[in-house]
DNA sequence: CCATCATATTCCCATATGGGCATGCGTCAA
DNA sequence: TTGACGCATGCCCATATGGGAATATGATGG
């Protein structure tokens, strides 16, 4: 059922619910950063991560509804591709907070003395 | 219990073991961009949100057990401020794929290209 | 059609939500 | 001291995992 729709009783958002979400497994950002490197099938993701094929598989299917990879049958095979374009959203939207990392803290808050203390103790 | 000692039926991870995972929460995002414009106390960020006041309260929770935001006590008021640097990682990371959303899919698109011209010449 | 390899799905579990509501708690003012 | 105000928590729910194991589906080669 569409979130827009639901009305009861709200748990977590889906993992396919959106990219956010989808990045949020560990695993499945180290099998983003491993498509980086070209397609594979599903068995040599799971043999070069250590998970088992259901594992990589279920892992593949929630990318792949995000969109955030591609699959392509090829023979017995299927191999999936990384589509990165879904990252980007990800990247500008902490990429507006770039500014805040940068400046110094009490400059962003110069008039919070626990701010500044809690400064000096690291 | 810290995941690195649990070795039961694994769930999801917890909001709080990351900031991917904190960010993932919509909610959760609104508040990190509100607070961009300074220090607000609980209430005025529940308010500005539609959120009720405990709504507000947990997912604060939530951002400052991954440190990014940070409290500090005024009077009755307890006022939150936005502690970014915690999102530069996932800015980095996401920032690894950025070759990706705009040349190497250029390369997929051209696969399917080639497809329909495979199947024109049938 | 059958045996086999490659994947996807289905079950079953225990956990971690996100929300609402009621309530506990610390602080400040009268 | 006693309210009142601002927040944090505790409880209860229904949902969505992430995993393992077993099994269903698919595609290929004989």
């Amino acid at each position: 059922m569409p979130i827009w729709e639901y009305d009861g009783v709200m748990a977590r958002a889906a993992t396919t619910s959106d990219v956010f979400n989808a990045i949020a497994e560990p695993q499945r950002r180290e099998i983003l950063v491993l498509l980086r490197g070209g397609e594979r099938p599903v068995t040599e993701l799971a043999g070069e991560l250590g998970m088992s094929q259901p594992r990589a598989s279920k892992h593949l299917r929630v990318l792949r509804e995000v969109g955030l990879v591609r699959d392509r049958k090829a023979g017995k095979q299927r191999l999936y591709g990384l589509d990165a374009r879904g990252l980007r959203p990800v990247h500008e939207w902490t990429g507006g907070f770039e500014r805040f990392w940068n400046e110094s803290f009490d400059r962003l808050d110069a008039y919070v003395q626990d701010l500044k203390q809690a400064r000096q103790e690291d």
